[in-house]
DNA sequence: GGGCCCGCAGGG
DNA sequence: CCCTGCGGGCCC
């Protein structure tokens, strides 16, 4: 049985899905390699350039993840991983620690290194590039992985520890889809427990189309004498466009400059990495949609407003890592049928 | 797993 | 200076 909040939920999701596709965000626009794969010839091996720097295996230093070091040395990279080694996220783990796996970009973000290679930083974690820009950073490659948005930050992608949207004058420097902040969507349980909250979003991910949710509307301050400073809170207001958050997004809808985007591992997508957060290259808000979706006061049937944003990925980058259909099952079942993903779930499961 | 609380970076 | 914000680590 469903409760009414999900069911309301699965609504939003709905609408999210129909302002992508009205917008036409549903075609396979993106990448035509990526969805003929029957071209065995020239798609295979090379494609990302960061395997040139694969002759470079000095892991002097990684930050935290200690155990990602040479062991990869010689090894071409794959790029995906294959769905049969894929069964589960406590495998992806391992594989992440001996590095096996992992494409060059996939670790160059985490090591706090010298001089050897373009890195968004110097060894004592202070920048080198300025993160308010828009485009890309020269050095870090889409598809570069970190272990934690301090990580990110340091390397110029996005600065915010915290924040989701980078505010620039003529738009967002960039955004993180870290799936800590629902928004769109904050439900209650009847099933299991009355009072239990769950964070769950209603924003789709199509990996070159996606929906964001805008920031604020929540309480974050609570009383003076109990102050919450949590990073939680239930919606408890509209969100609007006078929010600077949402006003950068809005902006960068009318200017089109590029806004970076990372995933964090957080997010309910076949997108999302499994560990840490991922450079996934520049998109463009598409729309800034006022009082698209709602979400539900813990009471029910007050909804909040909230700001909704439909961004496309610009083209001519690297294709998007996608996690395993297998996990994908586990995950959610939603999204099966979009052009999209049917092109990404071939190049999934084409390893086999 | 959830709750608490400490940060930082950025903006006003 | 003040404040916030899709972290992260600690504790239980």
């Amino acid at each position: 049985m469903v409760s009414d909040y999900e069911r309301q939920r699965l609504l939003n999701i709905q609408r999210n899905k129909a302002l992508l596709t009205s917008m036409g965000l549903d075609k396979p626009f993106f990448e035509p390699e990526e969805v003929k794969r029957q071209k065995p010839s020239k798609s295979a091996p090379k494609k990302r350039k960061a395997e040139e720097h694969d002759g470079a295996p000095d892991a002097k230093k990684a930050t935290r993840v200690e155990s990602v070091k040479s062991t990869d040395s010689g090894e071409a990279s794959p790029l995906r991983r294959s769905s049969r080694n894929a069964g589960k996220t406590v495998d992806y783990k391992s594989e992440k620690q001996t590095g096996s796996h992992l494409p060059i970009s996939f670790k160059s973000g985490i090591r706090e290194m010298e001089n050897s290679g373009p890195l968004g930083r110097e060894a004592g974690s202070k920048r080198i590039h300025n993160p308010k820009t828009y485009g890309s950073i020269p050095g870090i490659e889409v598809g570069t992985w970190w272990e934690t948005r301090e990580a990110c930050s340091a390397d110029a992608i996005h600065a915010p520890w915290v924040g989701g949207i980078a505010v620039g004058p003529q738009g967002a420097y960039s955004v993180a889809l870290s799936g800590g902040y629902p928004g769109g969507a904050r439900f209650r349980s009847d099933d299991i427990d009355f009072l239990k909250v769950l964070s769950l979003s209603d924003d789709v991910d199509w990996g070159y189309a996606f929906t964001y949710t805008g920031s604020g509307g929540r309480d974050l301050k609570g009383t003076k004498a109990n102050p919450l400073n949590l990073r939680t809170a239930p919606q408890s207001s509209d969100q609007t466009f006078e929010n600077n958050f949402n006003k950068a997004l809005k902006i960068s809808a009318e200017t089109k400059k590029p806004v970076r985007v990372i995933r964090g591992f957080k997010v309910d997508s076949p997108y999302a990495p499994y560990e840490g957060y991922r450079y996934d290259g520049l998109y463009r808000v598409e729309k800034a949609n006022f009082l698209h979706s709602i979400a539900w006061q813990e009471q029910g049937m007050d909804g909040f407003l909230i700001c909704k944003f439909a961004f496309k990925r610009l083209p001519e980058q690297p294709p998007l890592p996608r996690r395993a259909a297998i996990d994908e099952s586990e995950d959610h079942a939603a999204d099966k049928d979009d052009g999209a993903n049917e092109a990404a779930q071939n190049e999934a499961s084409d390893e086999e």
